[in-house]
Parts: structure tokens; C-alpha cells; sequence
RNA sequence: UCCUCGGUAGCUCAAUGGUAGAGCAUGCGGCUGUUAACCGCAGGGUUGUAGGUUCGAGUCCUACCCGGGGAGCCA
């Protein structure tokens, strides 16, 4: 018996039509094609099959075809057409005859829509293939419109550019009336035809289809969640698993992937490294916020000492351990190595932010500089945006385009502007006598000492500056330890890049190299100073000036495309309360 | 955690304490090289949950749950 088995990735039966003239089953090695007469009816992916050649058999493994495996509304419609398909072996009373009784052929190409390379819709539209010339999409339908004069148009997706190319189907594809007329937003499709001037307005170019095979159905389009209309972002949030078939959740999506290659191109093209600073951390020393903790204990049974505390000895790594808040301190011990180097990766904060630019999980890009003061880092801060802004707008120009359109009007023309606009740089001290002389009442009063609220950084940012703002020397009561004392005894050599409708997009600092310094500012705080031996150790062995600064990833991504909230720049957004998915 | 607004059809929203509606979506029909198409018809509801007031509650009261916005914290 010629038996072929053991395919372990999944594989799909590529026809569902009962018009299909031939069926074939592929493996990632391999295809097997065979001819299937006009009752034969398939649908869904099947895994972990078994094929037999003779005598025919066929065995199904993880998803078995059955009348209840059918989406419920279709099974009503299609059960007739579903004969049986048993677990196992399939029966000679399965399938039409023509399928069980012929031989199956082996190899590549039978069907000839399954042996042409598929192209991107980015590509296809973007004028790489010619026009007359055939061409393979695979993607998801956004809409159907059908003409009477026996065409549809299909609206295909595929994620590679912000446009669907548009899809003619005419009545005379052997599925036109079976398939292609009841696609719906969200089915998947496989479409062959010719690339051709489009006849009508709206686009230039079009697929002239000679075969539109349906991959995957939508079960219910009365019910599908992304139907074709507005929806309210805190509903997409709800369905975060399929907002990415969204227009605009695409391009966030592209927008964002921009912005994280820009960041690595643009620290790469400058000889810094790239640190993987650990998610789990001993370090509770960070003191950025509230930590989530790491424990294999039993909660319900969790370990005591005899002084009734918790007894982290027995747990996995025989200490307290939380997720990282910051990989700051310890990627400064590469700078003090390596020179230039710059973390960029998931950070946790345990607090109860509901606001429209707070995450628990977020992405951070944290850089360090050897030999710096804060000026050189305040420069490599507004350098690294411009870069990043700079990426999008020449990479991304149909996305951003978008954005101006439904989300932000002036998206476009705020990066513009960013880029073309030396950073403001202005010292906490003149940015307090601002506030207490603009005449303007806030609800926090200002007065020189005090943090600065949302509300003095939004004035400072959307009516004094109207741009991107660095407050630079701050007091030191209200920053880190880790931040360098300026000569007056007073302030820090910190700075916060804030920036219209975000806030603080950037915080950095010139960090304390003097032992003495720092020692004074750890006793000062009422830090246990046994904590931070090993930083400690960076100022004992070759200390040098330098600084850093954190980038929240995601207010990156927000200031970029204009969009509200932060929930929205995140595929699937943690805060406190909330992480579905 | 605090302040504030909200929860009604798949989605977005209406509805003096008195018969729960519209638009979009979906299905069917018509029309059309269409493109947020258009025209007609249809299906679709335990009004967030649990109590209470009332002859009568989507509407008023109480508690809780969930969501939005703002604040704090920060990136």
C-alpha cells in the first residue's frame, strides 16, 4: 500500500464548491490533487491527515469535516450537501465515487492557480508588476459590490499597503453565482487573473479575475463583528482579535512596525547596541512605579518565616522578583562598557492608570550614552524623533494620509513641522515663571518646588510652546536618586520632553557618576544603600559622565498617526482590569 | 484610588413615567463598471445585573458590574 502520512503541519482542502472540478489537499512538501465531481463538498482546515493512495482512505486528525463542525447557520443550507465523513476512515458510502476510485496524482500543478507565486497587493498596486501581466493576491474581502451587467467587484485586503486592489469577478467564473456572489467582508480569497487599467474611477489598476477561490468563509456575515462601517475604537477594543482587519488599526499597525525599525536603523547607523535587559528582575531598587511580582509560590499556601513574613527563599529564584519597571540600570552597565547602547522592550507597571496614555505593558526605548551631559542627551532625544517621524512620513505616506483624513487633521503636518523645528529647550525654573506669569489660573497652583501638572505641561506644550518642549533641571525632590546634582545644590540634570495633546513623551537624565554624590542622595531618600551594590560598583570602577533617557514606545506610535488613545497603538493592550486576548 | 458621563437591535444612537424606533450592517428583490453606491422589502430586543417605588419603569430610587473622559502616577 502506498501510504503517505505523518504530515504534521496543517493542510487544507483548497475547493469547497460542489461545482469544483477537482479537490486537492496540500502539505507544506507537497500537493495531491484529484478530480471530484460536482457533488462534492468541502470545507475547513484540516490538520494531521493521513493519506492512504489505495485503497482509498482517509484520515482525518485534529478537525474532522462533520455536519456539526459546519458554522451553525451554514449547516442548515449545506448539511444536505455534506455527506459522511466519519472520524477515521472514510467510509465507501463518503464522497463521490469519482474521488474515491481515482488515482491521486502527485506533485506540483495540477491546478494551475495554485502554482503561481502569489504577490502582494502593496506590490501590485505600487506599479512592480505589469500591467497585462497575470498576477496571484491572496487576502480578505473588505467589500463586494455587484453590477447586474453580470461583474462584482471585490474589495481584497491583504495588509501590505493601506489600499485593497480592487477585484472584477465576472458571472462567467464557474463559482460566480455559488461563491463569488455571496463573499462577504472577511471571507478569505485566492484570486488569479490579469492586471489591467481599471475601467473605472477610484483606482488606476484592477485584477481582471479568472479564478477567485474562497479559502475561508465568514460563518455568520449577519454577525460578523468588523462588518463594513464605523466603529467606535472601545468597541474594537472589545474585539482586539480582529480590530486589525480595520483600516485604521492596519495602519497603526504599519505605522508602528515603521517606527520600530526606524528606531533600531537609527541607532544601528549610530554604533550603538542593542541590550537585552532582563524582564525579570531582582532589582527592587528601580522604583519607577509598582511592580508586578514573578513567583512560582502557592498562593494558596504561600510559604512563611517565623516572623509571619513571606519566605521568598523557597521561591523559584530564591528572592523577591518582579517584571521589570525600567532595564535602565542595569543597561548602564553597558554603556560603561560599550559606550552607546539602548534597550528596547516590553516594561510593566502595576498601576491603576485609566488614562489615554498609560499601559501596564508597554514597549520602551531606553538609550544610554558614555561620556554625555544632558544637552548631548536632550540632542540624541530630539535627533532620534526626527528620524523616526522622518521614516514614516516617506514609508508610510498612504497611511498617514489616513490618518489626516478620519483621525488626526493635522497629522502630517505636525511631524513636518517637528522635523523642521529645533527642539525647545527650557529650564524648569523659566518654565515655572511662565505658568505663574501667563495669567492664566489652573486648577494646581504653580509655585517653584512643585512638580509639574498635565495641566502646566499641556499649556507649556499646546499654548506656550505650540510644539515639543524639553524642561531640563528639575528640583531634585521631585526626580530619581540616580540623577546628577546640578552645582546649585538644587536641581538635577533631568529633562522631560513633553509634547502636545501626550505630555511627557520623554524623560531622561544625566545620571550621578560621583560615589559620594550618589551614596548622599541614596541616604537622603532613605534608600538601603546594600541594594545598589552593583550599581554602585559602576562609579567605583572607571566612572564617566553620562545619560540617558526613556521613549514610551507607544506615545511615539500615539504622536505619530494623531490617534486618541494609547489602547489603540498596542495590538492588545494591558491595564488594570483588562487583558483579554 | 478619586471626580464625571454613559450602558437600548450585530454596530452607532433616538425614545414627557404610558404600544421600544432610526441609520448603518445582514438577507431577499430591483437598478447600476461599481467603489462609504443607490431604491424597495424583511428578519433582528430579557433596554448591563439584582432589587425597589408605581396601576404602569428604557425612563425614578438603591446596590453591584462594565465602559468612556478627566485627575493622580508616569513613558
Amino acid at each position: 500500500m502506498n501510504r503517505l502520512a505523518g504530515f504534521s503541519m496543517s493542510s487544507r482542502i483548497r475547493s469547497r464548491s460542489w461545482n469544483a472540478s477537482e479537490v486537492s489537499v496540500s502539505s507544506p512538501d507537497s500537493r495531491y490533487t484529484t478530480a471530484a465531481d460536482s457533488s462534492s463538498s468541502w470545507t475547513s482546515t484540516l490538520s494531521c491527515f493521513q493519506f492512504a493512495i489505495d485503497p482509498p482512505m482517509f484520515h482525518v486528525g485534529s478537525q474532522c469535516l462533520t455536519r456539526e463542525s459546519l458554522p451553525s447557520q451554514r449547516a442548515s443550507r449545506e448539511a444536505s450537501r455534506v455527506s459522511v465523513l466519519s472520524w477515521g476512515v472514510v467510509r465507501s458510502g463518503w464522497g463521490p465515487a469519482s474521488f474515491r476510485d481515482s488515482p491521486f496524482r502527485l506533485g506540483m500543478g495540477t491546478a494551475g492557480s495554485n502554482d503561481m507565486k502569489p504577490t502582494s497587493i502593496a506590490h501590485a498596486l505600487g506599479g512592480q508588476v505589469g500591467v497585462g501581466s497575470e498576477i496571484r493576491i491572496q487576502g480578505w474581502v473588505r467589500t463586494r459590490r455587484d453590477s447586474k451587467a453580470g461583474l462584482s467587484f471585490i474589495h481584497v485586503h491583504d495588509g501590505s499597503s493601506f489600499d485593497p486592489i480592487q477585484v472584477v469577478a465576472g458571472n462567467s467564473l464557474a463559482n460566480y453565482e455559488s461563491e463569488v456572489a455571496k463573499l462577504s467582508a472577511g471571507c478569505a480569497v485566492d484570486v488569479v487573473g490579469t492586471l489591467v487599467e481599471s475601467q473605472g474611477k477610484g483606482q488606476s489598476t484592477e485584477i481582471q479575475a479568472s479564478s477567485v477561490e474562497v479559502v475561508g468563509w465568514v460563518e455568520d456575515p449577519d454577525t460578523y463583528p468588523v462588518s463594513p462601517k464605523r466603529h467606535t475604537f472601545e468597541y474594537l477594543r472589545e474585539v482586539a482579535h480582529l480590530r486589525p482587519r480595520t483600516n485604521t488599526i492596519g495602519a497603526v499597525t504599519r505605522v508602528r512596525n515603521c517606527l520600530a525599525q526606524a528606531v533600531h536603523r537609527f541607532f544601528h547607523e549610530r554604533g550603538f547596541y542593542w541590550i537585552h535587559t532582563p524582564i525579570v528582575t531582582g532589582s527592587d531598587c528601580e522604583g519607577a512605579g509598582d511592580m508586578f511580582r514573578v513567583s512560582t509560590l502557592d498562593l494558596c499556601n504561600i510559604p512563611k518565616t517565623p516572623d509571619g513574613k513571606v519566605d521568598y527563599s523557597q521561591d523559584f529564584f530564591g528572592k523577591e522578583t518582579n517584571l521589570t519597571v525600567s532595564g535602565q540600570l542595569n543597561v548602564e552597565c553597558y554603556c560603561l562598557a560599550l559606550s552607546k547602547v539602548y534597550t528596547f522592550g516590553p516594561t510593566f507597571r502595576a498601576e491603576n492608570s485609566y488614562t489615554a496614555r498609560h499601559l501596564a505593558e508597554f514597549w520602551m526605548i531606553e538609550p544610554e550614552i558614555a561620556f554625555a551631559d544632558l544637552d548631548q542627551d536632550a540632542d540624541l532625544a530630539d535627533e532620534l524623533l526626527k528620524y523616526c517621524f522622518r521614516a514614516v512620513l516617506e514609508e508610510r505616506a498612504d497611511d498617514m494620509a489616513f490618518f489626516v483624513e478620519r483621525i488626526e487633521k493635522t497629522a502630517i503636518e505636525r511631524l513636518e513641522k517637528f522635523i523642521a523645528t529645533p527642539l525647545t529647550h527650557l529650564d524648569y525654573t523659566d518654565a515655572i515663571e511662565i505658568l505663574e506669569t501667563c495669567g492664566k489660573t489652573f486648577e494646581f497652583p504653580v509655585h517653584w518646588g512643585a512638580d509639574l501638572q498635565t495641566e502646566h505641561e499641556r499649556f507649556l506644550a499646546e499654548e506656550h510652546v505650540k510644539g515639543p518642549v524639553a524642561i531640563k533641571n528639575y528640583p531634585k525632590e521631585i526626580k530619581a536618586f540616580y540623577m546628577r546634582m546640578n552645582d546649585d545644590g538644587k536641581t538635577v540634570a533631568a529633562m522631560d520632553i513633553l509634547a502636545p495633546g501626550i505630555g511627557e513623551i520623554v524623560g531622561g537624565s544625566q545620571r550621578e557618576e560621583r560615589l559620594d554624590r550618589l551614596d548622599a542622595r541614596i541616604a537622603e531618600l532613605g534608600l538601603n544603600i546594600d541594594d545598589y551594590w552593583w550599581y554602585r560598583d559602576l562609579r567605583r570602577y572607571g566612572t564617566v559622565p553620562h545619560a540617558g533617557f526613556g521613549l514610551g514606545f507607544e506615545r511615539l506610535v500615539v504622536y505619530a498617526t494623531g490617534v486618541q488613545n494609547i489602547r489603540e497603538v498596542i495590538p492588545f493592550p494591558r491595564w488594570a482590569g483588562n487583558a483579554t486576548f
